[in-house]
DNA sequence: GGCTGTTATGTTTACGTAAACATTTGATGG
DNA sequence: CCATCAAATGTTTACGTAAACATAACAGCC
């Protein structure tokens, strides 16, 4: 077959190019040339609009076959004033939560016939991130969703170019911004409270880093859930969302006889404080019962099963998208928070305590 | 701080509004009428060419801060008849593989003054595949990165504007595209001389799906390097690449008494793999040693830690970019397969053979 | 037959930028 | 003092599209 060829073959010989070096493409006015009709006509065929004769349709539409005729969208941009585009802003894609955020952005957006364009920050700085935003200045996006901390956000967003919209994920700053999150506090509720009811005394919490809103917000849902219930606080331990400082926290968790019951920011540092647990010969879920948050594809499948709180990444890049869209189309600035409810997952590393 | 008020402030009283409800910016005709200068000369100043008297230059830069004037990308585009953007389509971000040489791909991007466009293929159909690069072709990309297998391809690139560049990941399409990927056939001699170093007969492979270009060219090096050392060929066990197929491979796996020695093709396979070991009581690494690949971040905090072949995503996605722009830049059609190599990483999931 | 209204199509123009070309200014040198 | 040249800046134009406006063709009606 060759459909493969068709794409990587040499350009034809004799064939015009521009300074870029470039093969050019054909222009409306081509297409209205070969079609024998104006660029007009060939403008109201290619955007669907009524009130074009079938025969003069199947003409312009034969010649936009023969010359391979493509829209240039900066073309249509410029004219149009607006990108199609959403830009999306996040620290490095190695936590779950924001790719699969991402992903969903972008599915959820192609569906409304808008592209997503990508600006990693490699580093959660606020330089790094002011960086992001300058390129985003020049960049073709309509509209702006962060994946990340408000507070590295302030400083940069002085820059942005007023008619674009903002909608953040995993933040605070519903008074400033329209924000879509996750609901920590519900999420972190159910976990806190599951492991009370099963028997336990209190719970601990292997927290993310201070950094992150998110593990704040769990941090802080646990602290009061806690007191709700009229149990005893413990102490804090923290990690940075990855399994190895999970792993660091379990061994110095695994030390504490009273601790029976970890409520873990994430379901990654839920798997090292079980290694940690296992190698210190404490049974999970017999002698401490260990949840997370986030529930991974791969939890399922940890030793033991992992409880943990789902959390609907799908739908809270739904919700993005559908809030930037929003606010672009009103051009009004609508702020407040979207919280999007979590579900528990009971597996086999939760249970009674022991005795 | 106000800062976050500046984004989301309601445009203010008696702005000027353009049919689509947006808040208008200032062109550069309007920064050269307050500069008292042509817009000519405020392109130079926007471009940073030389020749431009430091004072004009001043006095430019000072109507551009107070028009907030910021260069429009969509006229700039069509002028310069490039994008400076490059597409990505991938499947699911759900495999850690793409997201990772995603990642790499944006910031290499980025690096070279590059956006880049996100393409998310929901199913891997042909025809969802065809509907992507239908999506493409009136999008603002100057070249395409695929991360998929070919296969899916073939039928869909006919459709692709003839200027585009294509590079593609995960494929044996050397022959017709540019193709970069991860050396799987070294990584896998790798895992499985590694098994027989220690003194295992043969090797066992727990397999990813049908469809996977990866999954195959792992199998078969796998096969080859077996048959290169004269052992005994032993039959495949097939996994789709989640933990959850590995655990119903390995209840399978486990009830093989001459099964000492597993290479699995990605570790959260792996990880499904070991579960299934431990609750049919055979132990990892004593009665059977496991082995992954990929590297994913837990694979250190699994139980027991992982043995895997790594891989280095960042790398691949540097060198898709780098090729990507070279072709571009020569637009002369380079084909062939560039292997980017592997490590292995010894943990505690092998050990020599029971006995 | 001429008037009105509708439908299909053509013409003009503007979007914001930057290349190409044109003009102005001032310095240098014979 | 003017020719020559270079540097700084201005003017024109084209990129491809689509809105706005203009025209043509034709049907229906008194």
């Amino acid at each position: 077959m060759d459909t493969a060829e068709g794409v990587a073959a040499p350009p034809e010989a004799g064939v015009r190019r521009r300074r870029g070096g470039r093969v050019p493409t054909a222009s409306m006015a081509d297409v209205a040339r070969l079609a024998g009709v104006s660029s007009q006509t060939v403008s109201r065929v290619s955007n669907g609009y009524a009130g074009v004769t079938e025969e003069t349709r199947r003409q312009v539409l034969a010649a936009m076959k023969e010359l391979g005729y493509r829209p240039n969208s900066a073309a249509r941009a410029l004219k149009r004033g607006e990108f199609r585009t959403i830009g999306v802003i996040t620290f490095s894609l190695a936590t779950t939560g924001n790719v699969r955020t991402l992903e969903a952005i972008a599915t959820s957006a192609a569906s409304e016939g808008y592209a997503v364009t990508l600006l990693p920050v490699a580093v959660p700085t606020q330089d790094e991130v002011r960086g992001a935003f300058s390129r985003l200045e020049e960049l073709a996006v309509d509209a702006v969703i962060v994946i990340m901390e408000v507070h590295l956000l302030d400083a940069a967003t002085l820059k942005l170019p007023p008619h674009v919209q903002v909608v953040v994920v995993d933040s605070d700053a519903g008074d400033h911004y329209t924000v879509v999150d996750t609901d920590q506090a519900g999420g972190t509720r159910a976990a806190v409270r599951h492991l009370l009811d099963l028997g336990h005394d209190t719970v601990w919490h292997l927290g993310g880093p201070e950094g992150s809103f998110a593990a704040q917000r769990r941090a802080d849902a646990w602290r009061h859930t806690l007191a709700e219930a009229g149990r005893n606080p413990t102490p804090l331990v923290r990690g940075d969302w990855s399994a190895e400082s999970g792993y660091r926290a379990g061994l110095e968790l695994a030390a504490r006889e009273q601790c029976t019951a970890v409520f873990a920011a994430n379901d990654q540092m839920a798997l090292g404080l079980m290694r940690a647990l296992h190698e210190r010969g404490r049974r999970v879920p017999e002698d401490v019962s260990v949840i997370g948050f986030d529930d991974i594809p791969e939890s399922g499948s940890f030793l033991p099963p992992l409880t943990t709180v789902h959390q609907d990444f799908a739908e809270v890049g739904r919700l993005c998208v559908e809030a930037v869209l929003r606010k672009m189309r009103q051009d009004g600035p609508e702020r407040g928070t979207t919280l999007v409810p979590t579900r528990l997952v009971t597996r086999a590393s939760t249970a009674p305590p022991p005795r």
